[in-house]
DNA sequence: GTCTATCCTGACCTACTAGTAAGTCAGCTG
DNA sequence: CAGCTGACTTACTAGTAGGTCAGGATAGAC
């Protein structure tokens, strides 16, 4: 049951991830992952029969990742905007190494996906966003936050700001660029304590 | 001076466009065009040389149809708030027929394009954040829009924030996701007549 | 009527794509 | 030690990618 040594598929999925996110899912082949693994073409077939499975794990374990560090959030005790900025600096980390969100780049991709593989990336949206409207009405409740939409609404809002932030900021190169947006993305909803 | 009676330059461009903005870059191919206008591929070479010189025509074409468009609204007699409003309604109109922003698009493809069309997308995001931070700055002269932020930060985020309603808007195929956020985006920033 | 430039086709090329078939071999298992 | 299995390999496939080239059609100029 424990990991074996090499751990092969976990290895070409983290070299196809890194691609897909750096390149778009049409950008990368199995050749590349091969090569830079240093193993046969065949060998990723041997795990992965083919592209659209690799495609289906790659997502799948990258949205169980995700869940497990929203829930990290959640264990900690802090308040809605705290949550909220931790929530951002999740994205600023992938954003580091210069790689998209793999959704986010998935969502580029769609016309092109194999269908479980857009189900898997349209739920990746959906619980990010249900867990960004549980934090907006918590924040509401507590009298953290302030905002005038229904809190799904905001939610969404603020997931389409930060994914479109590494989107345009990729270009530049510049984390600095997308920490503005995301801190204006969540200040704005912030009840200044010098306020009513 | 004249377009030709066929002008399959133009008519080459408009398949293109659309296979982008729907596929990305890496997601057609001079086949994919030339099926579509019923010509061969190499009509498709003798017009423009290789992918990256019709890629480049491609985004070259688009951004100065947007700076016609940002001119167009520039002329019309309306206020910062109006204005906004109506910058987002071209983003609109794009989403409506299931494309992205091909600059949005090309974002995402970065890493694998050519050079000069590199340089051609970031000017886009160049000019488009200019201008946004032009208009947010008149209606910030004017009384009519309110933020804490420089106006050229705050442009970005409204940028980034537009270009990725497209992107994650776009697996729902739904027009009133992305009009929601645009409304949010802009509407946080205008002064109401109610208040002080 | 023929010259010429523009626009295009058919036939081709090489490199690369995802995917397959068959075989190798270390390391269990009984 | 025989037999089996998991994890590969090499060598291949059909199909597609972008790209080239010689030549043909057509329209206008002379």
């Amino acid at each position: 049951m424990e990991r074996p040594r090499h751990d092969t598929p976990g290895r070409i999925l983290d070299v196809a991830e890194r691609l897909v996110q750096e390149r778009g899912f049409n950008g990368f082949s199995y050749a590349d992952v091969a090569k830079e693994l240093a193993i046969s073409k065949a060998a990723l077939h041997y795990h992965f029969p083919g592209k659209a499975e690799l495609g289906e794990a790659l997502v799948e374990r990258y949205g169980v990742r995700f869940e497990d560090a929203l829930a990290a959030l959640d264990a900690r005790d802090i308040d809605a905007p705290q949550r909220l900025r931790a929530y951002a600096q999740v994205y600023a980390d992938v954003f580091r190494d210069e790689r998209m969100c793999l959704c986010g780049m998935l969502a580029a991709d769609y016309a092109t996906l194999p269908d479980p593989m857009r189900t898997r990336v349209v739920r990746f949206f959906d619980d990010n966003e249900a867990w960004l409207a549980r934090v907006l009405e918590e924040g509401r409740a507590a009298g953290t936050l302030r905002f005038q939409w229904p809190a799904l609404a905001v939610a969404r809002t603020m997931l389409a700001g930060l994914e479109g932030a590494m989107l345009v900021s990729r270009p530049y190169g510049d984390l600095k660029r997308f920490r503005a947006a995301a801190a204006m993305l969540i200040d704005g909803l912030v009840v200044d304590r010098a306020d009513a």
